[in-house]
DNA sequence: GTCTATAGGGTGATAGAC
DNA sequence: GTCTATCACCCTATAGAC
């Protein structure tokens, strides 16, 4: 309709494709927002795309939702792994502490999160939603993680009985999922008198907490 | 219009009022199909109450749910805030061993779960959403709560910096908000091949865990 | 294959009659 | 206090332009 306009789109167009400015603005708008409060309406306007493009691209409103999870979460899980396979190299066969195997596990998120990567306050959803359509995601994007992870803590802590370091780790990604995706609930909860400590402090915090907790000897049931 | 029906009506009332009505039908709702999952269209028609009533009673459909939050959180903060009463009194000024005050807070939740309320499912969207408006109950809902036990935890554990105390406090109630809300988390994630134990001992797993981390020696940071 | 315009059925919220 | 009617908005689907 307008030369002007159509002409300089065509000279000055948006170096990425559709779908990435999709991914980048519903990144953005979900983590700030939330799922809900992100309209498709305001994503594609954000993207300078047309509505149907996520429909044509995504389908549906999760299924982008999952795409810019997984565009995030991909390479953090390689960071992780990649953690864990240096430690057992260097180990050479010998025992790793507890500490540097939930390490490997969790530092990778904090980097994550420091660098600016707007998905990780998001992955609380997948948790906290009763909606299968999101929770079937977990285990894509966990299962490889949990597995090398678990089978690593079982060569740490050989007398500790399989089932019970699975529930342990379970305990441990609950720590670790609320501190990244809820920082300031304590600030919150205590009317500002308590807060978390900074980042690099706050990781060795939980590392030696979740450490503690794997390791702890087992007392009697009541 | 119908004579008929008015007059079933009028003979047959329901005992609860429009009011309860509603907080019983949005609590299963919510809890079975999230918040956005149950339309107010789907709770007033399960709670035979016209649409409009919600909005006359409760303003906005986030209101609804935090009260329901509320209408269930109330009873259970009490019961939590009544055992460390009783462990106070008991101790007598004796220092009381970290386990027993996190079992004060944590069991109460377990025995509502088994109660089948509904609603403890649902408190972990309070936490993953972004939106301020459902994070402004967080201080309501655990406020007071937070605040009694962070202070017997320092007379538990008097040596500790009482900033740690806090910071370790944020990841025992992470570990316990994953385990009430995503209970199969680590069913999904195995592929079936792990499972958590049966809710008594669940809850003493939990407990050994969060009190040994909350107890952890600190070590070097690096 | 990529994108657009448009329409259909749903949603939460509200005004005003009773 | 309750209800009907209605609003503006939403996600999704599809037919057709390029």
């Amino acid at each position: 309709m307008n030369p002007e306009i159509a002409t300089q789109e065509a000279v000055n167009p948006d170096p990425r494709d559709t779908k990435d400015r999709i991914l980048d603005a519903a990144e953005v708008l979900f983590a700030q927002y939330g799922f809900d409060g992100a309209s498709l309406r305001a994503i594609t306007q954000l993207a300078s795309v047309n509505l149907a493009a996520v429909n044509y691209h995504f389908q549906t409103k999760e299924a982008l939702l999952k795409a810019v999870y997984l565009r995030r979460l991909r390479p953090l899980n390689a960071d992780r792994l990649a953690r864990l396979d240096q430690l057992e190299s260097q180990a050479q066969g010998h025992p790793i502490p507890p500490a540097a195997i939930v390490r490997a596990l969790i530092a990778p998120a904090f980097a994550a999160l420091e660098a600016g990567n707007p998905a990780i306050a998001l992955m609380g959803r997948a948790f906290a939603d009763p909606s299968d359509s999101l929770r079937a995601i977990l285990p894509e994007i966990l299962g490889e993680v949990a597995a090398r992870f678990l089978a690593a803590l079982r060569q740490s802590l050989p007398h500790m009985p399989p089932d019970l370091l699975a529930c342990r780790m379970h305990f441990v990604i609950g720590s670790m999922a609320i501190t990244l995706m809820a920082p300031n609930l304590l600030e919150s909860v205590s009317h500002g008198r308590a807060r978390l400590p900074e980042h690099p402090i706050l990781l060795e915090e939980l590392v030696q907490f979740t450490a503690a907790g794997l390791a702890a000897e087992r007392g009697a049931h009541a």
